[in-house]
RNA sequence: GGGGGGGUUCCCGAGCGGUCAAAGGGAACAGACUGUAAAUCUGUCGGCAGACGCCUUCGGAGGUUCGAAUCCUCCCCCCCCCA
């Protein structure tokens, strides 16, 4: 289990978890006296998380293989302040339905990586609307607000870097809401460590601070390096958006395609952070150069939805981007929509609606320019003529193959 | 509350009565080259229309004008200084 790693640390580290560490010695000795507790925070902003929550989740992951407790906190409450960390704008306040439903959404998904339960290392999830939201002004104000210091606030960088652009007096606050958070947790589920992004540094150090005044309680912080790609853009953007971890919102083929088309310079990066290969594998991985560098972004891709998705859903995905690149020809996963045959009759149906209408393009403008610059195919042909309709003899094998540029597919199936 | 500066197409940012769907940059998309990678070069980048062209957009609502992103009025929001 241990993989050749002397501890959790180590192996965070080798993996590229560890960013900071608030007492790193400290936290080593309490690991080595047995198991611990440790939550990360999540913010229920949409009711699935995206790739950029990959680097939490896959934290709590290591904590739990760990033997160590892993504690999942979504923040109800908080998410009706809204976190000024990492932002430059005042996010849009949810309602409370939103973000009831958004909960249930973000379960479900953690679901996937922790093993909740009741046993002694099975997770717990926590909603900290439970304790902050009957929680009345005043009373907060006395018994939490009194121990903070306005001016070491105001030295905070998510609180600084938004002395610009402005910081309502609502997020101000979200940093003692998230302290507060640690607190409870500490005092009722015996946590005794808060993880999450470099850009949690600041809260979790507030939180800390709190913990020992208030719980007179040692505890921990530790951050993750926030991920950029070697090309420095965000986590997960793609022409479709962001990467979502629901296959409702990224099938899992687009998933899967996401890993296998990462820059050459994140594949070793991505292997130690989003796998749980042993560390033999990735280093064996990480040997390949040049062209080969396909291989590790396949394994990289199989392994990363399998832990999603599941292995037959990873199998599938892959299969079927081998048929559409490799000349495989298992093509049930390609993404498509079925059609009634009827729309083929007469005329027939236009090109330019059905890339619409599949939603491989946003307008018929859209579709009519690509199809100029060469860049849509039927059934593999280039499309030279953007007025051509689709009609019954364009069905092969029970489809009509739609593909735009050298990545984007559609298959149109006809009952 | 007073004074000053702002809100432009995904982002930054020009425009300040017509030649503006709106300069420039970034992002993005496509083509070439490749390895379903990067870099580079070229093209595209509001909607509808085969095309002529039509429609919607420059914080919001009105108004002036043949004509407004550009002028006027009121309103909303942001930043800075003063109280």
């Amino acid at each position: 289990m241990t993989d050749g790693f002397a501890s959790l640390l180590d192996e965070l580290k080798w993996r590229g978890f560890f960013a900071q560490c608030t007492d790193e010695d400290g936290l080593a000795a309490r690991l080595a006296e047995g198991p611990l507790t440790a939550y990360i925070g999540f913010d229920p902003t949409a009711d699935s998380l995206h790739i950029g929550s990959l680097v939490p989740i896959m934290g709590l992951v290591h904590l739990q293989r760990w033997g160590q407790r892993p504690l999942a906190v979504v923040g109800g409450a908080t998410a009706m302040v809204g976190d000024p960390s990492g932002r430059t704008e005042l996010r849009t306040m949810l309602t409370v339905e939103q973000i009831e439903a958004n909960l249930a959404g973000i379960r479900a998904q953690l679901a996937h990586y922790v093993r909740f339960g009741d046993g002694p290392g099975d997770g717990v999830m926590l909603n900290n609307a439970d304790w902050l939201r009957g929680y009345g002004y005043i009373e907060f104000l006395r018994d939490v607000g009194r121990f903070f210091s306005v001016n070491q606030m105001l030295a905070r960088d998510s609180v600084k870097t938004r002395m610009e652009n402005g910081l309502s007096f609502i997020e101000f606050n979200y940093m003692i809401l998230q302290a507060y958070d640690f607190v409870v947790l500490n005092r009722d589920h015996g946590c005794v460590l808060q993880m999450g992004g470099n850009d949690q540094w600041g809260n979790i150090c507030s939180g800390i601070d709190l913990c020992r005044r208030v719980n007179r309680a040692e505890v921990f912080g530790l951050t993750f390096p926030l991920i950029a790609t070697a090309t420095g853009a965000k986590m997960g953007k793609t022409a479709a958006g962001a990467v979502w971890l629901s296959a409702g919102r990224t099938s899992p083929y687009d998933f899967f395609q996401y890993w296998v088309n990462v820059d050459d310079r994140d594949t070793s990066r991505f292997l130690r952070m989003y796998t749980l290969l042993p560390r033999a594998e990735i280093e064996r991985l990480e040997q390949l150069e040049g062209a080969d560098l396909r291989q590790a972004k396949q394994v990289l891709a199989r392994e990363v939805t399998a832990l999603l998705h599941g292995p037959a859903a990873a199998d599938e995905a892959a299969q079927a981007a081998a048929a559409l690149f490799g000349g495989g020809d298992q093509e049930d996963a390609v993404p498509g929509s079925e059609r009634p045959a009827a729309d083929l009759a007469g005329d027939g149906l236009a090109l330019l609606d059905a890339l619409v209408q599949s939603g491989l393009l946003a307008s018929k403008g859209e579709a009519r320019r690509l199809v100029r610059q060469q860049a849509v195919k039927v059934n593999g042909e280039t499309v030279a003529d953007e007025l051509r309709l689709l009609t019954a003899a364009d069905v092969q094998d029970g489809r009509i193959a739609l593909q735009v540029g050298k990545k984007r597919h559609h298959h149109l199936r006809f009952g």
